[in-house]
DNA sequence: GTAAGCCTTCCCCCAAGGGGAAGGTAAAGG
DNA sequence: CCTTTACCTTCCCCTTGGGGGAAGGCTTAC
């Protein structure tokens, strides 16, 4: 059993994230009642750990939650998370369009702006056109 | 001169998002005297298209607020403009990266899962993996 | 007279924590 | 024994870019 800041280490997260995390009801470690201090063991840090992986897939707070209750249940059916594994990739496909298409639009108006020292500017010329 | 729901109409924003650049200093229309209602010009309305049509280029309201001052002063020298936008560009390249490589583990993961209904998947055996 | 459709300010809400204040606790050093 | 150091606790405000809705004021139409 050890305290928030040696958990946070092993986890690889923020002592603030693991409280938040606590707070939220995400990670609930025990509490010593003498201290009032949180105290976290093993099972505990494997979780953050896998949170703290999950949230770096681009998995929201929430859907970490979701997660961390199949990976919790023994008897899951692989299904479920195969289905938010294939809804996080379509999302993140979507987002992808979404920069590509405004990357090739604001390309395009900082090849045809000089960038010198005179005041004519398509880019702003752009912005200021109609819708 | 028109009223904050017609302004709003015409730049393609919402009533809430032109009171709130009012707030914020961005777009400040001048103030009906006796019924305190907003009064916005022709010249508000072009400033509050341009400021819609750069947020969804994806610049913050911080950004628009500096392209808005370049826009509205006649001799700024288009480097300063032509510098942000490649700024930004420089962003969606890095969150471009960023999200190709998180699909790509992503999808290596999906694709290794059954995604039936038993409970095995390699899903949740990688986020539980060590780090 | 009152209902409709404008407008105003004011305040709370979201995600996912970060920053820092004020104060309790435990162990090591002088 | 006292103090410093390094932990820990709760509490509250801040971030982005507004959305939702309450409470109240106006003019116009019926």
């Amino acid at each position: 059993m050890m305290q928030i800041g040696e958990a946070a280490r092993r986890a690889g997260l923020t002592v603030k994230t693991v409280r938040y995390y606590a707070n939220i009801g995400m990670v609930t470690p025990r509490q010593d009642p003498d201290t009032g201090y949180r105290d976290y063991g093993e099972d505990d840090v494997a979780k953050l750990q896998f949170v703290g992986k999950a949230r770096r897939f681009d998995f929201s707070v929430e859907e970490c939650r979701e997660l961390l209750g199949l990976y919790e249940d023994r008897n899951r059916p692989s299904r479920e998370v195969k289905a938010l594994t294939l809804k996080k990739i379509a999302e993140i496909d979507t987002r992808l369009e979404e920069l590509h298409s405004l990357k090739d639009e604001l390309s395009g108006l900082a090849s045809s702006c000089d960038g010198d020292h005179r005041p004519d500017c398509p880019i702003l010329n752009a912005l200021s056109g109609g819708k």
